[in-house]
DNA sequence: TAGTGTGAATGGATTCACAGCC
DNA sequence: GGCTGTGAATCCATTCACACTA
């Protein structure tokens, strides 16, 4: 299959150009080069370029690309040129908090179910959403089959999130967004993307401890040249 | 400096270490191999150990990490094993889950200041923790100040985003968590790390779509040989 | 034997350089 | 002149191979 030499990279800044495209579309702009792309982006116009001639020839020499055709070239590359009916597990503060997200909605992901394990919870309408109600986690393999859904936000502590990993996998789910700071184990077949929230404050601090230290090398560098 | 040619996808890895770490630690493991490390992260033992080479050498030949002594090491490398304050804009149900979320504390990040611009929000306690209220945008600086605050999530709306970003690198901001879908400018010595979770699911729908088309490949091959 | 640490080799992603088109 | 698309060159991350240690 050709499709696997893509580089992963490229196809996570294929997100990143539509957000831009649609951006410029709002601000009427109908027309982009991969120069200007690039300077919003902080990426260089030959990396936008390269990524785009893997899929397909999109631009116009001399001219660049049409905003509204790269944008739905590049929608039909994701996959997000339909709709996808996106299942919840966990409706704890994050839970709900990604119920009440709009942002999904305008990319094309519906969310159209939302489980818990806690019996006090089953039954209660998500607030955010009338037409949905919380349903017992041994509901979630009936309802994947009955609503066609693909892809799962997993949002339970981290205790229990590899048994609904499991729980899921199992009930044919393609795609699992996982929240939960643990490693799930799942068949390979299974699309996992992950976000740990404080692995992503770690980071920052690294990053921030970092320049502090090449700021204060300066200094010192800065001193001794002043000496 | 000799630290920036450390790998960023090394960086990363820390984090997970760490997190697979602590969870050996719980589970009574005093000793772990890069081996074993490796094959519950899936990742390759050379790497791991490549990874943590970068920052000094840590094991023993024969028996591996010290589980204990590890932790504590990239801790100190990620710059976590002291508390970070840590201010949160935008009081709406994602900032509000984020304020009550538990994982942050127990890596030593401590929330100490909720802002949103909404006056009707501005002074009301944050209930997940409350010792806090919401304090009005042009506190910031102030506030930056008085705490020490270094870290900053940015979970306002997307069209709010950069105005609120400008304002906390002003207000001497150096890592900046982001959560809204746009592409924040601001200046190079302050740390972004982005979320977008609509990006995020774009990657699974790529992914699934992949998985799927590579499938359909494989029965057509296996079709064609039986036929 | 079981494991780390690391130079050398490999493999992949990015950037360069430029042919071709508007 | 401005811009795309792309082979070639470069750069960087990962993996291999192995010296070394407990």
């Amino acid at each position: 299959m050709k499709s696997s030499n893509i580089p992963a990279p490229a196809v996570r800044r294929l997100s990143l150009y539509l957000r831009q495209l649609e951006a410029l579309w709002l601000a009427d702009q109908r027309t982009v080069s991969s120069r200007q792309l690039g300077e919003t982006l902080k990426l260089t116009d030959t990396q936008i370029r390269k990524d785009l001639a893997y899929f397909g020839q999109f631009g116009q020499p001399g001219i660049g690309y049409d905003v509204g055709e790269l944008t739905t070239k590049i929608r039909r590359i994701l996959g997000t040129d339909r709709t996808w009916n996106v299942l919840l597990v966990g409706a704890g503060n994050l839970g709900l908090a990604l119920s009440a997200y709009r942002g999904f909605a305008k990319k094309g992901f519906k969310l159209v179910a939302v489980f818990d394990s806690d019996p006090q919870k089953v039954g209660k309408r998500v607030s955010s959403n009338g037409d949905l109600s919380i349903q017992s986690i041994s509901e979630i393999t009936k309802t994947v089959k009955e609503k066609d859904i693909r892809l799962a936000i997993n949002a339970v502590p981290a205790e229990a999130a590899q048994e609904v990993a499991d729980i899921l996998v199992t009930a044919g789910i393609r795609g699992l967004f996982n929240f939960a700071p643990v490693n799930l184990d799942v068949d390979p077949m299974v699309a996992v993307s992950a976000v740990d929230l404080a692995v992503q404050l770690e980071q920052l601090s690294f990053q921030v401890g970092m320049s502090q230290s090449i700021e204060e090398t300066e200094a010192t560098r800065r001193a001794a040249n002043a000496g």
